[in-house]
DNA sequence: CGCCAGGTTGACACTTTTCAAGCCGCGTGG
DNA sequence: CCACGCGGCTTGAAAAGTGTCAACCTGGCG
């Protein structure tokens, strides 16, 4: 036992020394980072973000209940958030792609609220939240720019409450492949042509519907010429269209 | 004019006066801020509070696209966050009570999202977020209060997806009034006794239902024996009864 | 090659909404 | 002081939307 473990730690601090000093390159940076830092406030943050961790597809990078410690920014890859119900229901509350921030939930209570999962192999920077504090006493914009993003996820929040509680089935999915296709088209993605890394069932979780309706949303916006979906793929070919459906189009 | 004049401003600092040095002594301080402040601590913070504003019942503390400047403490009273759609259609995001803190959602914008609505005439302390910044900075523990409490936003808000995505209309009442009770309890009430200050239309756009789906909701608790309902004014008469539904009671 | 997860589609059931009617309590004005 | 109006609430019946169940299809992987 004690062999293989030995070689376990070793292997991890090689990884931590190929992976540090990465935030000044990293094309994600205006995402997670405040602008207009200095070389030597880089330098620190550089050094507080001491981890890049590889989640592979299906794993979670961490579970509700587990001790916080940490914010995660997604380095590449795509997840799930997953809040377990007591009586075993669940619901998917957010999918987090590149440049975004997972784990500030746990803030609150000192315990995760929710799992993330990886839906396909991703990186993550682990930010260890007590640095995070003392950092954030020490440059002011990136105190700032941490309250902005805790703030985001509220706002964000509010908005799937709005998605939940006031639209009906096509509304929900016309509203979610909107939003995936301005998140892609920010990150320089095509914001007419992606990959759904999620299920029917992921989808349907985190609207409130059932896999059933969405694959028939999904049809019926074929029909009406709105998009082609084949599988996962998906092209967008009326956008205005889709925007009249998520803005109350009453038939 | 000018003697009731002079004698309203008289008036005014008396007023002032009497509510600076307030959180020393104020009930909800633990809600408020962290504990283990020291005097010095304490004075600094209360110099950053530095107004206590009365909201008249239907007036709003902010709407959204307002500057945001400051959040909130609820002093007392009774407040509801409204989001307004683009087609009219909004919907209740909460609903706050003495000891919560409002107006976070402004942060990541620079901009409210949400009208802030009175519900009963209420008082509220005012913290301007640049002070609370440079506060935060000098005060470790007011920090990490802080973003405690955002934290605990995003979990709350998380916990209503849950109820909007999964829940079937009688469970989200039920969840609904045992959360009431809860958070009443929490603040000294009576957690079986209390009146709504919020009306069926407005529980109703909160969980995502139509008035009269809360209505009947109602009437066939009452039926059941589990709550008393009159008007505004609700008893709970079998509170683990209600709890089984919250628990997916299936029938 | 066959299995299986994931997806589509149809028929039917159930929940919730919609529409409508009427009641109650409260504040206002005659 | 009473009549009136009105917002808020309750209840019923019918309609609409979504869920449930079941059958079948497809593509990827062992």
């Amino acid at each position: 036992m004690a062999q293989p473990e030995l070689a376990r730690q070793q292997n991890t601090q090689l990884v931590l020394a190929e992976l540090k000093a990465a935030c000044a390159t990293c094309n994600l940076r205006e995402l997670c980072l405040p602008a207009g830092l200095s070389n030597e406030e880089l330098d620190q943050i550089e050094a507080m973000v001491n981890i890049c961790r590889k989640i592979r597809r299906g794993e979670t990078l961490y579970r509700a209940g587990e001790v916080f410690d940490a914010v995660y920014a997604v380095r590449s890859g795509f997840f799930k958030s997953r809040v377990t119900y007591e009586d075993g229901r669940d619901q998917v509350t957010g999918f987090s792609m590149a440049g975004e921030i997972l784990g500030m939930d746990g803030i609150g209570q000192g315990s995760h609220n929710c799992d993330a999962v990886a839906l396909e192999d991703s990186e993550v920077c682990s930010i260890p939240y007590t640095r995070l504090e003392e950092l954030s006493r020490e440059i002011d914009g990136l105190q700032r720019h941490f309250h902005k993003l805790m703030s985001r996820e509220i706002v964000r929040e509010s908005g799937v409450m709005m998605l939940l509680g006031v639209m009906r089935a096509e509304e929900r999915i016309a509203a979610f492949l909107l939003n995936l296709s301005q998140r892609l088209n920010a990150r320089g993605y095509s914001p007419l042509e992606f990959h759904l890394r999620m299920t029917r069932e992921e989808i349907g979780s985190y609207l409130g519907l059932k896999l059933e309706t969405v694959s028939r949303a999904f049809s019926k916006f074929h029909k009406d010429g709105l998009i082609e979906v084949e599988q996962k793929f998906v092209r967008i070919r009326n956008i205005e269209g889709l925007k009249q459906i998520y803005a109350h189009h009453v038939n």
